[in-house]
DNA sequence: CCATGCTACGTTTTT
DNA sequence: CGTAGCATGG
């Protein structure tokens, strides 16, 4: 930090790849009194950087320059010297966000970022603030921070502690209902009655409040800790929240959207003082609804804070017309909005249509996508610049598969993570262990990892003593030693595990860490427990252990390392490699591509049957801004499909166009031919989207009516007049079926029904073989 | 203590 | 249909 915390810092010489004009713009301007960085934003953009007085909610839409906005706003309020870089609270969603922020200011004015102390997650500056008063939450500042694993692998300990079958009361159902209560920041003592009754009867609040205990004796915290701790600690003790807000002169939070309960009280809070809080956020695309995520903050921003400033960012630079009017158009369904219209001046270029094609199964639908990527790149576009945004993960298998045939580089995004990986837990663990003695679930992770002679017998009574005690594993792991209450052998284990612990705990303050790492991994025999495993990943584990060492490298000490992996748990990834990208719709969010494919547009998976069900019309509302945050990923082009038939599970199941496909408007989208060719077609009669395209098709064969019966009583499909008439004509009984009865399937043809279950039916094809099916997709013939 | 078989389950995911 | 997690028995 340079003494001056108003030194914008001399701009490098050298400073790397700066190819566009605008930097060296704002070099020149650093020493003329105006503000280059202003520049070439647009009026609604500059609005949102000048107004640094009072609340304002900057609306900013898809590709609207959001980042922009942001990152000059804070550069702006920084050069105008309103406040010192560690007044301002930046605070965003991911890692990824607060990196890239960090590095756009730095550009912009050089060397002052390095004084914004405040700069990141909700959870690393939640956690930095538990830190520094930790005690007023019962935890030493040293606390370990657990992850959604260690969670549920506490809460386990705590129902079987209960004598509770963990059978019918899973731990993964209590921490997702602990999870939602801290969302709301809600401690154990309000939890409302009636909830606290909801969990392995009436014991829910109980088992809170138990749990939230343990933390303590645990010295640790999980992610919603992180939050609700220092939100209680700001109620309960004025005097601290009182010097946050005394230094918090200004606030910026990005994609306010998704922020849930807690982080909008803590906001509101610490903006009471100055008020000076700028939001921004686009509630047409708050996507996380089901891990907390209340729309309802943005929605009253301007209740909360009165007076607020409301700018709306609707010119769009990154998609054409005809995406953006297909976006627009199908946003425009939801009620709950607080309304944009995204426009771009590229309008004498309108672009092309959305294309939008229909495929008789998901294989098929696979391969024309493959296909239509080759010829993209034929005709010189770049995989990297393509991707395939899916809704749900079991949906990219067929794609991967059929790219490994084809021989098409891709990556996955957001697949599973580097420090999940069990052998970089277990590392982690003993990392935990010796930095933290009194970390738990560390402890009981590798005390016989490798194997070292403690099992199940061994670890209970550890259990057990420690629980009499009232003390963590390794001190009863002491005191345990030195009785006479375990056998021989698995005492002398235990004294050598304890010993070594001890051993590489005080080898902490000497040595590098990385080092101790190594001798760690060496010593406890974790390495070698690899090297002597002859399966296919041993060698692949053991790299990745190295991989670890080497990562460990970029952190000062130990203490730095494991504060780092228990809040980023990503690790980065090559981006710049000519790959297609495959990723799920929700962790598209952020990113932006020429080619977006949108495969897998049915109802029932999109939107999905789960969202509709567990949340009725703001199930449908979420799943809308979904397939709104899937179109507007596109820069030049976007294909939409759908499949007629696609396996879920072990059944195969006939499925309809998502409503989503018919509330395009249709000016801009164009039905490929594959759509309307083949058999496939007469499948989606009875959609709304295939009587629009293609009148005159025949409605009448008793399948689709059935069908459409069957989707009509498990969602409401838009209304229209043709659609009730036709169910009302369906007959109801016409779905039961006897054994050995001859019937025909639109994929599988002619059979005999061999068993039924429910409306499941198995069919003994004549060509396919015998299949699972659901009934109502079955004609009698 | 480990391997094997059985059952249950099957959106989205960051920190 | 796969998988993952768990129980059971050797």
């Amino acid at each position: 930090m340079t003494s001056d915390p108003f030194d914008l810092g001399s701009i490098p010489e050298e400073t790397t790849a700066r190819s566009s004009s605008e930097l060296s713009t704002s070099e020149r301007a650093m020493g003329a009194m105006h503000a280059p960085w202003l520049e070439g934003l647009n009026a609604e953009q500059r609005e949102a950087v000048e107004s640094l007085e009072g609340p304002v909610l900057v609306l900013a839409g898809a590709g609207t320059g959001k980042t922009r906005v942001l990152t000059t706003r804070l550069a702006h309020l920084l050069a105008m010297r309103k406040a010192w870089p560690g007044q301002v609270l930046a605070v965003t969603f991911t890692n990824k966000a607060a990196r890239e922020m960090r590095e756009r200011i730095g550009m912009l004015i050089g060397g002052t970022v390095e004084g914004m102390q405040w700069l990141g997650t909700f959870h690393a500056l939640g956690a930095k603030m538990l830190r520094r008063h930790a005690e007023l939450a019962g935890l030493r500042s040293d606390f370990t921070i657990l992850d959604a694993d260690d969670q549920q692998r506490l809460m386990k300990q705590i129902i079987q502690a209960e004598g509770i079958d963990e059978k019918r009361w899973p731990a993964r159902q209590l921490a997702s209902y602990i999870d939602g209560w801290k969302n709301r920041g809600l401690t154990p003592d309000k939890v409302p009655a009636g909830e606290a009754q909801a969990f392995a009867n009436g014991k829910g609040g109980e088992l809170y409040a138990a749990y939230q205990a343990r933390l303590k004796v645990l010295n640790a915290a999980d992610f919603g800790d992180l939050l609700l701790e220092v939100l209680t600690i700001f109620q309960t003790h004025p005097e601290v929240l009182a010097e946050y807000q005394e230094r918090f002169k200004y606030m910026l939070v990005d994609e306010y959207q998704d922020t849930n309960v807690a982080q909008y009280l803590w906001l509101r809070l610490l903006a009471q003082k100055h008020r000076n809080i700028c939001c921004v956020g686009d509630d047409d695309q708050s996507i996380y609804g089901w891990r907390g995520a209340e729309v309802d903050n943005i929605l009253r921003f301007e209740k909360d804070f009165p007076g607020a400033k409301v700018i709306r960012l609707e010119r769009n630079y990154r998609s054409t017309a005809n995406i953006l009017g297909a976006a627009s158009g199908l946003i425009a369904a939801n009620e709950q909005r607080l309304g944009k219209t995204l426009w771009t001046e590229a309008n004498d270029n309108e672009g092309e249509k959305i294309k939008i094609a229909s495929y008789w199964d998901g294989e098929e639908e696979a391969r024309a996508v493959a296909e239509e990527v080759e010829q993209l790149q034929r005709n010189g576009h770049l995989l990297r610049d393509m991707a395939i945004l899916v809704r749900a993960s079991f949906q990219m298998r067929e794609f991967e598969d059929r790219f490994i045939n084809l021989g098409i580089p891709y990556r996955v995004v957001g697949g599973p993570r580097f420090y999940e990986r069990a052998e970089i837990r277990d590392a982690n663990a003993y990392l935990r262990l010796v930095a933290q003695p009194d970390d738990d679930l560390a402890f009981e992770r590798i005390v016989n990892r490798p194997r070292r002679g403690l099992g199940d017998v061994a670890v209970q009574t550890i259990h057990k003593l420690a629980r009499a005690e009232n003390t963590s594993l390794f001190r009863a792991s002491k005191m345990l030693v030195a009785s006479e209450e375990l056998k021989p052998a698995a005492r002398r284990a235990l004294a050598n595990f304890v010993e070594m612990a001890d051993r590489w705990r005080a080898l902490v303050p000497g040595m590098p860490h990385t080092e101790l790492a190594e001798i760690i991994l060496d010593e406890s025999g974790y390495t070698e427990m690899w090297q002597n495993d002859k399966s296919a990943e041993a060698p692949g584990k053991l790299e990745n252990l190295k991989e670890l060492v080497r990562s460990m490298e970029h952190f000062e000490n130990l203490a730095g390392y494991l504060e780092h992996i228990s809040l980023v748990m990503e690790i980065e990834q090559d981006e710049t490699s000519d790959k297609i990208n495959i990723m799920t719709l929700h962790s598209a969010k952020g990113l932006e591509f020429d080619t977006v494919f949108l495969p897998g547009w049915e109802e029932g998976l999109f939107p999905h049957q789960r969202s509709l069900d567990e949340n009725g019309i703001a199930g449908l509302e979420e799943e809308r801004r979904l397939a709104y945050v899937g179109i507007t990923r596109a820069k030049q082009r976007a294909y939409i499909s759908f499949a007629a038939n696609r396996r879920v599970h072990a059944l195969w199941q006939s499925s309809i166009p998502s409503r989503f496909v018919d509330e395009l408007p249709k000016h801009h989208v164009e039905v490929t031919e594959s759509a309307m060719a083949g058999a496939s077609y007469q499948n989606y009669s009875q959609s709304r989207f295939a009587q629009d395209f293609a009148r005159g098709s025949d409605y009448s064969s008793p399948g689709w009516r059935r069908a459409q019966a069957n989707s009509e009583m498990r969602t409401k499909p838009p209304a229209y007049e043709a659609h009730a008439e036709l169910v009302a004509t369906s007959d109801p009984s016409a779905a039961s079926y006897a054994h050995g009865e001859r019937v025909f399937h639109q994929k599988f043809g002619y059979g005999h029904v061999a068993e039924i279950d429910g409306n499941k039916l198995t069919v003994d094809f004549d060509k396919a073989g015998r299949k699972k099916v659901i009934d109502s997709f079955l004609e009698r013939v």
